[in-house]
DNA sequence: TCTTTAACGCAACTCGGTTGCAAATATAAA
DNA sequence: TTTATATTTGCAACCGAGTTGCGTTAAAGA
């Protein structure tokens, strides 16, 4: 039983073969992905309602989360911290390049601490940067 | 010739009357409107593609910006700033309640300095908080 | 092996938003 | 005030990301 196996099964799903492709696609991704994309990367032979399926259970277990994208499309990586089908616990902030239009996880940068202003009260703070990524500077 | 007119002349737009009551409408609200919610206040008389396609002119020309939705659907807050055709200026963190799903402006909120990561350049920065507004408190 | 339940595939659908084009109207020049 | 020009509007048709229903396939557990 290899390491997506394990994960699939610990988060409660089936380790079916695109299952366990669609996991790998995550781990290996170093930014981001949306159905349309794993499509592509996959050859189109999986139906998009399974993969918008699949996603949605990733999602509902912890193994991945929702990330802004440039145009509002769905988009998701790789959970790392301690999410479960309980709870997603992100700290941490979101960059979209100008350029290739990713987005990506930066682990490195905190949500600063924001106080609440007349009479909002604040449970959750998200910090999306704009500009542009390694790959994209010359 | 009363503000409005003056207003939407100042932004080279025509003063019809419909997009007089719609930049009213932003004026008057302290939160944020969707087509949807312009069409409603409005009474369904007016088509959708001229909202939106009044909607586009107005952030266009600096009058409304973009602000983030719960849903993901485009809704537009009014611009108190210098925004103009040229460029829109925003510093202000938005809001969005998780009870009335309205998304507020917080212009006593401003986006903090944030340092760049690893190879990352950063242009611009967008905060957005959720929670419940003051309305929605009980 | 048998039974149960999750995952898949297909078709049809929803809905926010867009495009093309002709008719209406605001603006400014004559 | 009339006329010319450019903007705005309305209708119909369209687009595309994402969803729903349902019957079929295939994992998982007994
Ligand atoms: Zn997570
Ligand atoms: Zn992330
Ligand atoms: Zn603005
Ligand atoms: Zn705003």
């Amino acid at each position: 039983m290899t390491d997506l196996d394990l994960v699939l099964k610990e988060h409660g799903l089936r380790k079916t073969t695109f299952r366990k492709e669609l996991l790998s696609l995550f781990y290996d991704s170093n930014s981001s992905l949306t159905a349309e994309e794993v499509k592509n990367i996959l050859g189109h032979t999986t139906d998009k309602v399974t993969i918008y399926r699949a996603l949605d259970a990733f999602e509902k277990t912890g193994l991945i989360h929702r990330v802004p994208d440039k145009s509002n499309l769905t988009r998701y990586a790789i959970c790392h911290s301690e999410c479960s089908s309980i709870k997603h616990v992100h700290n941490h902030a979101h960059f979209i390049c100008n350029s290739c239009n990713e987005t990506f996880c930066i682990n490195d940068i905190k949500i600063p601490h924001i106080e609440g202003a007349k009479g909002f009260l604040i449970k959750n703070a998200k910090l999306t940067l704009e500009g542009d990524c390694p790959q994209c500077q010359s």
